[in-house]
DNA sequence: GACCAGGCACATC
DNA sequence: GATGTGCATGGT
């Protein structure tokens, strides 16, 4: 066993034993996911659950609605997610993409392997590493890595990487280093934005962190 | 009123 | 490859 794969264990045993199960994702249905995971794109989760209850609320949350929505009604839609002119048209070419390739069926998608849906993913404009690997992860149940803001200045602060390290060598961080299961990849993820988010701050509340001082 | 939030594409050096 | 910029609302 190598030293990173002692430490990831033991961080995510640390982040279980304070914080306990995330859950995650918020989200009753894949498509569902694949939306929230464009939408939460640098922004707050609140605001983009809000958006999706209205969605869901009007009866627009599926596939088919969204595509024949023109994309300056998503666009006032999306309103309190920001970005909102950029992740309408995000949505769309998601959208296009998804009906093309798998008829609307997020069954079909799934039975794609992850080698090949991941550079698919990141071929759509907008897709971006971390936002394919959480459709992946969490919609599609692959086992990837997500990495984010959270994981670069958790790990960073806590000498586990360089600084300067890449969304890549984060994610093979993970992946060389613990088995490939869904369920724990999905798991680590969401503690790592808990801790973010009570703690590793950009300025740092290490009062009460459970990663205080360690390693 | 500043700072922050579960990024990404694109231009430029 | 690294670095800078635009995109934008809502909570603290």
């Amino acid at each position: 066993m190598t030293r990173l794969s002692k430490l990831l264990r033991e961080m995510y045993q640390k982040l279980w034993e304070a914080f306990g199960p995330q859950g995650w994702w918020p989200g009753e249905t894949p498509f569902e996911v694949c939306l929230g995971a464009v939408l939460t794109q640098n922004t707050n989760w609140n605001n983009v659950a809000r958006v999706l209850g209205e969605l869901k609320a009007d009866g627009l949350l599926n596939p088919r609605a969204l595509l024949l929505m023109p994309e300056a009604e998503l666009a006032r839609r999306l309103k309190p997610v920001g970005y909102f002119n950029v992740k309408a048209r995000r949505l769309k070419s998601f959208l296009a993409f998804f009906a093309g390739r798998f008829q609307e069926s997020l069954d079909l998608m799934a039975l794609s392997d992850l080698e090949a849906l991941r550079p698919a993913l990141l071929e759509i404009k907008g897709i971006g590493p971390e936002t394919a690997d959480s459709i992946l992860l969490y919609a599609l149940h692959k086992p990837t890595f997500v990495v984010d803001a959270y994981t670069f200045r958790i790990l960073g602060r806590h000498g586990l990487v360089g600084e300067t390290a890449s969304y890549e060598e984060l994610r093979r961080t993970f992946m060389e280093h613990l088995a490939p299961e869904v369920e724990l990849y999905q798991e680590f993820h969401a503690l790592l934005v808990r801790l973010g988010k009570d703690f590793c701050r950009p300025t740092p509340r290490c009062d009460g962190c459970p990663l205080h001082k360690w390693p």
